[in-house]
DNA sequence: GCCGGTCAAGGTCTT
DNA sequence: AAGACCTTGACCGGC
């Protein structure tokens, strides 16, 4: 069981994801910036390492504009040393990686040009990934999509466009429940009919469910996972108190926390906490984790 | 230097 | 039909 955090550490005096505005586009502000981003991305994962925390989610800005029409740069050349450089360390390490494209990414879209930028997104994903030399374990998750007013069309049109993915693209894809539309049932379904993982969000399905337990979920969801996809990747968060549903908290609740993994005894997967406080809270679900070992 | 409006991308929900 | 919200830090121009 690995714990985690996404793509910044706030603790650290530089950021792994900075990126600039379209109307700023040009090539050597694309190198600059990127050779920031991976400095600063070396520098978490060491922390990382040091701290104990082996799960983390690379931002999706690591190489700003990568699938977009504007960027005509070999930056897969360019960069392909320090790529192979942080593969390594995550390989030495053992460290779990993740990488989450935002909610622009939709292969269920009736417009077939919107799924085509979406797959162009997740090829930029599954490439960075492939740079670095990792295995099929690192994976890149996605909700389902939008509804467009019919669920059972909208549900049948990502099987479809899941069916004509490239492989790269495949090796590494999962979906994740999410909190108001898709949920954990909805993800069964789809993966039953093409074999890809869920990422159980436990804080979407406390949102969204069909009233299954905890430990039930966790493992209608962990068998999803075959032996090359790694042990099952988890989202971990729970309400912000006094906000609107669904908000997450700025803080690790600790018993919420502790009650959740006892709920899930005896099952083994990676965390990645979806707090405000990042590497904060994540260290002490780490202490909990550890304590509970002893 | 600091402040605050703004930033590639879509969809859903509320009014 | 139009605007707010999602979620969010960082950028960047204006002062």
């Amino acid at each position: 069981m690995k714990i985690g955090y996404p793509c910044i550490n706030e603790s650290m005096n530089c950021t792994p994801n900075s990126t600039f505005r379209l109307s700023n586009y040009s090539e050597s502000n694309l190198i600059k910036k990127v050779e920031n981003n991976l400095k600063c991305l070396k520098e978490i994962l060491r922390y990382n390492v040091l701290n104990n925390l082996l799960f983390f989610r690379i931002s999706s800005d690591l190489v700003p504009f990568a699938s977009h029409p504007v960027c005509k740069f070999n930056w897969e050349h360019h960069f392909r040393k320090d790529f192979q450089e942080i593969g390594e360390y995550i390989k030495k390490n053992k460290l779990r990686i993740s990488m989450h494209p935002d909610q622009f990414v939709l292969i269920n879209s009736p417009n077939p040009e919107l799924v085509q930028k979406s797959v162009e997104e997740l090829k930029y994903h599954c490439e960075l990934l492939d740079l670095m030399g990792l295995d099929n374990t690192a994976k890149v998750q996605i909700h389902v999509g939008g509804v467009y007013g019919d669920k059972p069309s909208a549900i049948q049109r990502f099987i479809d466009n899941y069916k004509q993915l490239p492989v790269s693209v495949k090796n590494r894809l999962v979906i994740e429940n999410d909190d108001h539309l898709f949920c954990l049932q909805d993800c069964l379904q789809i993966s039953q009919q093409v074999g890809v993982p869920i990422l159980f969000d436990s804080f979407h399905h406390h949102c969204l469910n069909n009233h299954e337990p905890m430990l039930t979920a966790l493992k209608s969801a962990a068998q999803t996972w075959k032996k090359k996809d790694g042990i099952m990747m988890t989202d971990y968060s729970s309400q912000q108190p006094h906000a609107k549903k669904g908000k997450h908290t700025t803080h690790i609740d600790i018993e919420h926390f502790r009650a959740y993994i006892n709920s899930a005894k005896g099952l083994n997967f990676d965390i990645m906490l979806e707090i405000k406080d990042k590497e904060k809270s994540a260290l002490l679900a780490l202490m909990i984790i550890s304590a509970d070992d002893i």
